[in-house]
DNA sequence: GTCTATATGTTGATAGAC
DNA sequence: GTCTATCAACATATAGAC
């Protein structure tokens, strides 16, 4: 009866890693169960189903992205805001090239099922998107909301292609046209 | 041996349709075979694997886009090649934000896999991305190749939101954007 | 709470009659 | 060329001893 044991998390980081490299539908429950040293049978006493795990997954997901806007935030400058999360993406463009966007990633995924984890891969995208219009809004811009899904869009294709032709560099050209064009505004 | 069976082609059909709108991942063969009305066990004598199915049906979209590009072309403008591409992506606007888009989905399941078959879905965006950049270059500007990663990047983010959020009228939004941004260069 | 053993269904793929 | 029957592997999920 050890409360204290770690079970839990440690499948869940397995689950968002092996979700991430190999996607949601290519992952099995002994694959995640193998990486975090826990029994198959045992995941399902954390675990109902895989979908319930998915959704820790998402959940998980969720509160880094909120951590990372809320560093971004920092210095209350909606412009350094917006262009110290377009760091945060170079800085991760090896990891994007290689694997893809993990959050793009999923919401791609799972948009094909239509389970109820549909709408919870939305959220991750819906907060990012709402983050971004929040910042445009603070610089007094007109449509915000539209500035916002042109950034996102931006961003999001270029993890894309940097994934498909495993160039990083893809992702820093994009984000160096991004600041570029924001600064425009 | 009717060598005008077009069991063949029905296969293939259904399987650009069902890969598609499930992923390739998430449709089995007996889904294929189902939809197509040819028996799952006759399947093999056309494509000894799943995965010689799967480039039969790259081939398909590749040949597919090639007719695109050539419509496109046919007044010899580039300019207005490249709004003639982007106009079709509104066209499809419905279906994308339904299913997604049917290539960049692919490049984004088939990059994690380790297979032949990722190789042979770049080739599906490295041939739109070549194309884009040979209008840019006719346009005589300066880094077409990064100027039609950076049209690319767009349009297949705004799919993924599109898709996401199930609002065709992001595609709209960004390809009147694109417009406005190639004739602004 | 933990783990082994196993049920149950589906998958890609094969064998072989016609 | 066509189709039925089936295999072997692997999936999610459960039962029940400890």
């Amino acid at each position: 009866m050890p409360r204290t044991s770690d079970k839990r998390e440690r499948l869940v980081d397995a689950a968002v890693t092996l979700f991430h490299h190999r996607g949601y539908g290519q992952t099995s429950l002994a694959d995640i169960a193998e990486q975090s040293g826990v029994p198959l049978g045992n995941v399902y006493y954390y675990f109902k189903t895989k979908d319930d795990l998915a959704n820790a997954v998402i959940a998980e997901r969720i509160h880094h992205q909120q951590d990372t806007f809320a560093e971004c935030e920092q210095d209350n400058d909606p412009q350094a805001s917006l262009y110290c999360f377009l760091d945060i993406l170079v800085d991760m463009s090896g990891d994007i090239s290689r694997y893809g966007c993990p959050i793009g990633g999923l919401c791609q995924e799972l948009n094909k099922e239509d389970t109820a984890l549909t709408d919870r891969a939305d959220e991750l995208l819906g907060q990012a998107l709402k983050w971004s219009a929040k910042q445009f809004r603070k610089m007094e811009l007109k449509d915000a909301t539209q500035l916002a899904q042109h950034m996102m869009a931006t961003m999001h294709g270029a993890s894309l292609l940097a994934n498909t032709f495993n160039k990083p560099r893809i992702i820093k050209d994009e984000a160096v046209r991004m600041k570029a064009w924001i600064k425009s505004l």
